[in-house]
DNA sequence: TAGCAGAGTGTCACAGGAGG
DNA sequence: CCTCCTGTGACACTCTGCTA
């Protein structure tokens, strides 16, 4: 990439991680360019968008870095430090007491990394494959709400709320996991789908269809996500009210629903 | 909900420099 | 002198957010 479009694009990444808006041409003459003309970036812009560096929200909106933009910027532009020994250690050492399921080693890697960066941390395990269930088990909460407890395999653990259309005491949910334990541990996803297209309609087929949901997203790799207390980080920062990191990071929870994760985390933390 | 202002874009004609 | 390339300014257009 020629250099003057290497520093047009090192400028949009930094501009636009710090403010969350839209880059422009004017932002970018007046701030960092005031050699060049709006036209000239804005061509110089068009060219990394068509080479798929940056996107436009809309047709009148500034530039944004697509993920090819911030692997460049990452690989080549971005100014590294260097690891001071002492995180080194930590690091090290962090990882040393790491659990060996996936699950505990993936949030112990988004708790060091939100430690050492004094920022929210997000770490996802890799993309699944054929999800295999190993346990369930499902506790009365309200007469129609129910607590989902899935273990997968590598013990890997989820939790749901469950809304039921009939009422269910403890003892038909006890004989039901019993059930379900029976038949379906050890059993790969396809199994289970065929063992939920078989149920007849009520309790059962509720239960059963909710760990369809949760072994397609474990295969999907969205439900990998592990967010630790990094999120507390970002409450502190004083600019965080007026920024809106905090909107992406919703949008991001919300769609991987860990939601519930933040809002437990900010519960601990404030009103 | 319509109108308006502001921000930003794409396009085009033009100017200036380099090379044949 | 001509051609090509690069950069610039101007203008029309789009979209968003605000206000009455």
């Amino acid at each position: 990439m020629e250099s003057r479009k290497q520093a047009i694009l090192r400028a949009v990444v930094h501009e636009f991680t710090t403010s969350a808006v839209p880059v422009g041409s004017q932002a970018l003459q007046s701030r960092y360019f005031v050699n060049l003309s709006s036209a000239t970036i804005r061509s110089e812009l068009a060219e990394l968008a068509e080479a798929g560096y940056l996107a436009q929200p809309h047709t009148s909106a500034g530039r944004i870095p697509t993920d090819h933009g911030y692997r460049y910027f990452v690989d080549f532009l971005m100014d590294l430090e260097a690891v001071p020994e002492s995180v080194r250690t930590y690091i090290r050492d962090e990882l040393v007491k790491a659990p060996s399921d996936v699950q505990g080693l993936v949030e112990k890697v988004a708790m060091t990394a939100a430690a050492v960066t004094q920022n929210a941390a997000v770490a996802s395990a890799p993309q699944g494959s054929q999800a295999r269930m190993k346990h369930v088990d499902v506790v009365s909460l309200e007469p129609t709400e129910v607590l989902l407890i899935l273990l997968l395999d590598g013990n890997l653990l989820r939790q749901q709320v469950l809304h039921v259309s009939q009422p269910a005491t403890q003892v038909a949910l006890t004989r039901l996991t019993a059930m379900l334990n029976q038949s379906l541990a050890g059993r790969l996803s396809e199994e289970v789908r065929r063992h939920y297209q078989n149920s007849e309609l009520g309790l059962e087929k509720e239960v059963v269809g909710s760990i369809v949901v949760a072994l397609d997203q474990y295969e999907k790799g969205a439900e990998n996500l592990v967010v630790h207390d990094g999120v507390r980080n970002l409450v502190r920062q004083p600019e965080f009210a007026e920024s809106s990191r905090l909107q992406q990071v919703l949008e991001v929870l919300e769609e991987t629903r860990y939601l519930t994760v933040l809002l437990r985390e900010l519960i601990g933390e404030s009103d």
